[in-house]
DNA sequence: CATACTTGTTTGTGTAACAAACTAGTTGAC
DNA sequence: GTCAACTAGTTTGTTACACAAACAAGTATG
């Protein structure tokens, strides 16, 4: 058994949301990522940015650092290596399932 | 505004959901394909099956044709032109989405 | 007639994405 | 010093929908 979370047709579901996927394809490439420049990158609503972003650090998949910069609160995010694999898994899952093998 | 029915962060919803994108996938390799095909090559119960395959036709991204075999019917289904365009632009918006430029 | 197939369709339920409302604190204007 | 507007997020209510299970409509077998 994998220990992905919760799968659909072998991919990720956590991954798959297009708004996640659209925040871990940022992540990948960016290291580290503050709350305000995820928003940009990714189009949505702060709302939606912090739910999705909850079940992201839920499962592992990012790590949230919360500090003040001078007195307002500000939080950037990482992928864990945890979320890296996972993401590469996800991306190789796709194209599998993208490219089925028809029998003649 | 596109035509797309329905969208998330640019990706075509329709297409998105795994069941029916391995539907799809299979589909526009095969030309025609039976429902018992489906069913194989894409792992999916009959009623999901058939409820997925419902939305993609509403949507007319895949055709239906119904006969009988000997006494039994028997429906097998098609991508149509639109189905196939939807397809290709859901392929390059997934990968537009999982490769963002990210400013320096 | 009855039981067990086939080929699908319909329905009930639980999850979850989204937008809108809210929390908690800060800055600036008067 | 207080009121309105802003920052940085979090919580909540509604709606849609994926899934499994139940159902439908017919066929075959004995």
């Amino acid at each position: 058994m994998s220990n992905r979370t919760s799968e659909r047709n072998g991919l990720d579901a956590l991954i798959h949301e297009p708004a996640r996927l659209r925040m871990v394809a940022v992540l990948n490439e960016c290291e580290v990522a503050d709350f305000n420049f995820l928003l940009g990158a990714t189009g949505l609503t702060r709302g939606n940015l912090s739910a999705h972003m909850a079940k992201l650090t839920e499962a592992g998949y990012v790590e949230e650092h919360k500090t003040f910069v001078g007195k307002l609160p500000h939080t950037d995010y990482r992928m864990t290596p945890n979320g890296r694999k996972a993401y590469k898994r996800y991306l190789a899952d796709w194209k599998r399932l993208t490219q089925p093998e028809i029998p003649g």
